[in-house]
DNA sequence: CAGCATCCGCAAGGATACTG
DNA sequence: CAGTATCCTTGCGGATGCTG
């Protein structure tokens, strides 16, 4: 937490934040407001792309796409594509993208916590 | 997970989805980029307000105190102000925020354990 | 079925300067 | 010390239409 060397971007700045905290960490791959949802749903099992879009149906293509292949790149999540006509395509959980389901559930577990909280 | 109505605007979509799915309902309250690394400061104790900057010093003024309102007014951060000068003012975790903790111990020991794995 | 391309508005967020 | 205020840029994310 210490000694964060000076730095002249912020791009670089949350480079560094990204490498020395382990929460930004996590935050840069799991931080759009969809991935956990898409991480949530695909917990339950794997799941084709028109499946997860009729989970998700608030969530436009371009989005789900979107958040899907950065998920893959960052390695939480496997896409299966089966070369067939018409095209069969599954997305599932890596094992990295697995051993995040205690975060997911934590999450989860607290929210049913804070929901019966009477502040509004 | 089902039987999600049918709804005009996406920011109906949006909140139905807060209210349907737990995990979104926790993004909802943390999902801001620096909201998560806030917590994880205030964690290890309460801090006053310059520390935080300290700590966090990538962060502008702006999206710290942003964030701070956000966090105390979603009831998981406690601020406490003694009318001094010049002011003095901590931040500290309500209990809802402490219970909040296990989420962000296990997003720590993930980032841990993913940053040991080799892709890159 | 499972995407990609393009256009575009709007709000999140950054820089800077000021204040009780 | 602990904020506010203002301006301005960036890019997230929505809508629509097209393709292998």
């Amino acid at each position: 937490m210490t000694a964060i060397k000076e730095s002249s971007t912020i791009q670089e700045n949350r480079k560094n934040i990204l490498e020395q905290c382990p929460v930004m960490y996590v935050m840069g791959k799991i931080g759009g407001f969809w991935k956990p949802i898409i991480l949530f749903h695909l917990s339950t099992g794997s799941k084709r792309y028109s499946e997860l879009k009729r989970a998700i149906p608030e969530v436009t293509e371009k989005m789900l796409i979107q958040h899907l292949k950065q998920l893959e790149s960052d390695g939480l999540v496997v896409r299966i594509a089966k070369a067939v006509v018409p095209p069969h395509v599954t997305y599932e959980l890596s094992e990295a993208g697995n051993q995040l389901s205690p975060v997911i559930d934590a999450m989860a577990e607290w929210a049913f916590q804070d929901m019966q909280r009477d502040y509004k």
